[in-house]
DNA sequence: AGCACGATTAACT
DNA sequence: GTTAATCGTGCTC
């Protein structure tokens, strides 16, 4: 029995909750020959509007951010550093712009074709990372502002699992080094315990 | 037009 | 722990 797709209504809440309630849900690639690449999801953070001064909508509306200001449900895709690829998925009504960044997976499916996009690395280091996954699941730009919700979409989320409060830890955002205070701090990073990850692999 | 830097990774010492 | 790689974006001149 196929999995249930997680459906617009889940990504037009409050940034918070979609990105904790994210942590289990599988992150589906369907690949050109029709096969499937996936990943539990593990990690996320939340990036919520131009006050977040850790927000790239911090700076207004612009070419790259429009996406954000959209509807819920697509792929804010943006380049850094001038060789990583970086997916978010778009959360909140249309008009406020914000979204959650998936930083890991456990992969799950697909794993001969994810090992190949990540060749010579240990499983270990697949998708632990928000730019390795899209190495893994070949999440590129020309994902970017692509419906996640669509019936027809060759990536989007499926309900699949769910962990318990004490699964899940909080902390700071990673990599706002120059982010003025509160927003560097803010505990909107959420990360499935390691335990509780490991159960993952056998079940 | 020029510039500083980034929601990172991998390979170093 | 430190650092190079590498280029789009947004800001300043």
């Amino acid at each position: 029995m196929a999995a249930r797709r997680i459906p617009r209504a889940f990504f037009a809440r409050p940034t918070l909750e979609v990105a904790r309630d994210l942590l289990g849900a599988r992150l589906v690639r369907v690949e050109a020959d029709g096969s499937r690449t996936a990943g539990i999801v593990v990690e996320t953070e939340a990036y919520i509007g131009e006050r977040d001064q850790g927000c790239h909508a911090r700076a207004g509306r612009t070419p790259r951010t429009a996406v954000m200001y959209g509807p819920p449900g697509h792929a804010y895709v943006y380049f850094t550093y001038g060789m990583h690829w970086l997916f978010n998925v778009v959360t909140e009504e249309e008009g406020f712009p914000a979204a959650v960044l998936v930083r890991a997976l456990v992969p799950t499916e697909g794993l001969p074709r994810i090992a190949q996009r990540r060749r010579g690395r240990p499983p270990r280091e697949w998708a632990n990372g928000p730019a390795k996954l899209c190495q893994a699941l070949d999440i590129t730009g020309l994902d970017h502002g692509r419906d996640l919700c669509s019936a027809d979409a060759p990536l989007f989320f499926e309900f699949a699992r769910s962990f318990p409060p004490e699964s899940v830890t909080t902390g700071a955002r990673v990599g706002l080094n120059t982010v003025p205070e509160p927003w560097k701090s803010i505990p909107w990073r959420f990360i499935v315990r390691p335990e509780a990850q490991a159960a993952l692999a056998s079940g």
